[in-house]
DNA sequence: ACCTGAACACCGTTCAAGT
DNA sequence: ACCTGAACACCGTTCAAGT
């Protein structure tokens, strides 16, 4: 037989053609991209915690040690998984004629991508790496803000208040109350919470929770007011 | 020799005056409450990774699986760590006699004592159990937000609302930029951007970073702002 | 250049057994 | 009631070796 070698383009360098000897370690014909985009599918499918360099090297046939060959170590690899999905997400449109809607706008552009592909920004999270997945989503914001006449370091705070509300939210967004542990369910603490001070409707209103991306995005156009006021074409100031 | 048994209270029950013989799986003298303390203390000196079960069983002398005996798993053993935590914070003062002044004040309460114990609030967040850690805090804010006459769905709003720009914060005080690998940091991410909407100078305060803390509590007041009107003294409504 | 196998130092968890 | 020892099924990572 003459091996089961994949039918990647052969020939590589000047190779004799001498006939294969029966391969113990064989050419898979993996090539990096091949690992990053597994990876990828293993976070979306799955969520971040379910990557592992073993779980990868088993989806792809391979010894785990191929992986590490391939993308250095697991840190490496996610880098790499978070700027494929930066690839992908291209700028979305920002809506709105007055510079404050048009700030906000791209402030929940932001928004919407990281719940849109939270696994992902999950995996990006936990390396601290989320502004390499939604760098264009936050040129854009700065763009903006620009317009609206907030620049400098005035504009380095709007920013990273929003991105702060946004991971915020989205950490709310990660573990819903339901696969919660039976008894850490903030349905089931607020019911049991009984104060003078606090009266028994709102207490109710609390344990019962909230529509999350309406709250976002109120939140969102607060943080954005306090930077770039209402009443809007103050461009240039 | 009349073994080394720990000088703790003796004669549970009624037990017959045996010698007793060498001893191979001895008593630790071991309670529920040490193990968690000893759990605490990681947290607190190393951070929340650091809290293993093994980690855990050696530095109190004994096997893992005496762990498990006295706190079920791992996750339990958390909860009861954040429970304990939760006993000594106990409610901070509020400052302020205007409405909006106060329920920003309760805010900050809140971000102030996630910070300040952030390793312990990041094990919480870790099993999505903050609100165990912060209730008494979190109930004073929406005793506040009573008080300023926001009651009800609105209370339950502005409290996660909130909790949520504290969590935001807090993350991005985790991972400082320091301490983030080569090439993740922003200021090396945000030098290589040029785009012709964003000004140099604007991508230069981007890059350079900001005081979190100043950031945490102007973003605050701004989501408090929302709710509660500046004016004031709008109570009852 | 590309891949395997074995090994090291970790995890959480369970189960039978000892005193 | 309290604790040990062994085991299972996982991790990330490295190193020497094979083709």
């Amino acid at each position: 037989m003459l091996s089961g070698v994949p039918s990647t383009t052969r020939a590589r360098s000047g190779a004799d053609p001498v006939t294969a000897a029966a391969p113990t370690a064989r050419r898979a014909g993996l090539e990096r991209v091949d690992v990053v985009d597994a990876a990828l599918g293993i976070v979306e499918a799955e969520g971040a915690d379910a990557l592992s360099m073993r779980r990868l090297a088993s989806e792809l046939g391979v010894t785990t040690t191929t992986i590490y060959w391939h993308v250095g170590n697991r840190e490496q690899l996610v880098v790499a998984v978070v700027e494929r999905m930066a690839e992908r997400l291209g700028a979305a449109p920002i809506r709105g004629r007055r510079a404050q809607q048009r700030v906000h706008s791209a402030a929940v552009n932001i928004w919407r991508s990281a719940i849109g592909h939270r696994n992902v920004t999950a995996l990006a999270s936990s390396i601290g790496a989320t502004t390499l997945l939604e760098l264009p989503l936050e040129v854009a914001l700065l763009a903006e803000l620009e317009r609206a006449g907030v620049r400098g370091t005035r504009a380095r705070d709007a920013l990273a208040s929003v991105l702060a509300c946004v991971a915020g939210f989205l950490i709310t967004a990660w573990r819903p109350p339901e696969d919660r542990p039976e008894g850490l369910r903030p349905s089931q603490i607020w019911s049991a919470v009984e104060d003078a001070r606090v009266s028994r409707s709102t207490v109710r209103a609390v344990a019962g929770g909230t529509d999350l991306d309406r709250l976002a995005e109120r939140t969102l156009l607060a943080v954005v007011a306090d930077y770039v006021p209402a009443d809007g074409a103050d461009e240039e100031r």
